[in-house]
DNA sequence: CGAAGTTGTCTATGATAATAGACAACTTCT
DNA sequence: AGAAGTTGTCTATTATCATAGACAACTTCG
């Protein structure tokens, strides 16, 4: 506590500092992956001492609320996602239950053709037609991964134009008939993002993501659709269940 | 903040001791006038210095919730509310104005009849048929006056009913159309708490009330009520408008 | 009166809070 | 390459926070 200028509070300095910018965190006046205004200019809005700025960003930092990064900048960090794997996860719920805002968006429909191993995937033959769709999720306004799906062509005509209208997966199957379904095995593995995906989720190139393989059956256990998904991985933390 | 002991909150301790005491005297854990613990019995519940306690309750005494006397023990002092006489002071906005929260509660709603006073006050006849209503007035927890009304049965019946349902004499006058009034000439005397009242203002027998007598009229100068007011004397203190 | 319990005041010590200035190390943009 | 702006780190100073011990001054009760 200063208590050298104001009559003494009880309350430190930079513990109101921190607090004031949580606050502008939590209502949105900065947004996650958004760069903090630099430590003189918090100092003079607050009228405090860079040093007690300091003390507050880092007391912010130890929380992971923000990230410092040299030379550049202070920044929002996007508190990590929890994305509980189960057979039954559906990316809306789940943003939902941590409060948070889900949206996706169509990026590209297009034509393809079954390779060998989607076709065995999907329970197809090679060379099969199928409808690819790139998309892209988000919670609030952070990118949260993008995925390639695909599905076959026959079964699922004009899949594309679905999502793009639903943009819920759930939705566009809900629309040829499919009330539910369940998800098999799933394969998880890392990697470093790509200069597309980086892109598209915003992040830096060189940063690592999580690779999600996975295929959805209905409930008599035939195959419905297999996606690819990449994760920021300082955004999101994946949840198994044990036991 | 110690931040010897624990890890650093930003929060000093003796902030933390006088929360919890302020607590415990809005709470009701403390009342008006009741002796605290003392200061040593204070430290080993918080598990602080009797030096801290003292900061603590140096802060409580600077804002007037608490009083030491010396060699005795320190006391919750009911904080003295300002109460200023205007025309047109509503109890409801003083004891909002302090930052408490205003109660109002029926103690009885009675037929009387109207003496010769009581009617010159009216402007009614001799034995005129008059509600009384003995009401008590709180800020928070704490009683400030008993009062006691006379209105007029003619013109307001049932109005021990609306002032139960209302809490508030202003609303009563609202219910029966008058959407102004003003206080006329007020008349303060002192005097010591009967057994009655002692007992409805929570205060000790021979302590001293303040008596006020008053009369609003409307708008148009026709008198609406009369008041007959006793003030726990410790509790407030009058305000006169110099000039 | 005398003992016990209370608040008031003094000195002392170490840890924390806040300020101030200077410079290094790094990023971004021109 | 260079300038400007950013975070990181260092030293130094002053005020506050918290603890510790001792004793005075006072009240209450037996």
């Amino acid at each position: 506590m200063s208590m050298q200028d104001t009559a003494s509070s009880g309350v430190a300095l930079w513990r109101l500092v921190a607090d004031g910018i949580e606050r502008g965190i939590a209502d949105g006046r900065f947004a996650a992956g958004d760069k903090l205004p630099g430590e003189m200019e918090i100092a003079e809005t607050y009228r405090v001492n860079r040093h007690t700025v300091r003390r507050a960003l880092a007391a912010l930092a130890e929380r992971g609320l923000v990230r410092a990064e040299r030379g550049s900048g202070t920044y929002v960090e996007a508190q990590k996602l929890a994305y509980p794997l189960r057979s039954r996860t559906r990316f809306s719920e789940i943003v939902g239950a941590g409060g948070r805002e889900p949206h996706g968006r169509l990026i590209e429909a297009t034509d393809d053709i079954a390779t060998r191993e989607l076709a065995r995937e999907l329970g197809l033959k090679t060379g099969a037609p199928l409808m690819r769709i790139e998309a892209i999720r988000l919670a609030d306004r952070t990118p949260i991964c993008v995925s390639t799906t695909w599905l076959s062509a026959e079964r699922f005509p004009d899949a594309g134009a679905v999502f793009a209208a639903t943009r819920s997966m759930t939705k566009l199957l809900a629309h040829y008939g499919v009330r539910d379904y369940r998800r098999g095995a799933t394969r998880i593995t890392a990697g470093i993002v790509d200069a597309t995906d980086a892109s598209r989720l915003d992040l830096a190139l060189g940063r690592p993501i999580l690779v999600v393989d996975a295929t959805d059956h209905d409930l008599e256990g035939r195959p419905l659709l297999t996606k690819h998904s990449r994760f920021a991985a300082e955004r999101v933390e994946f949840l198994v269940e044990n036991g």
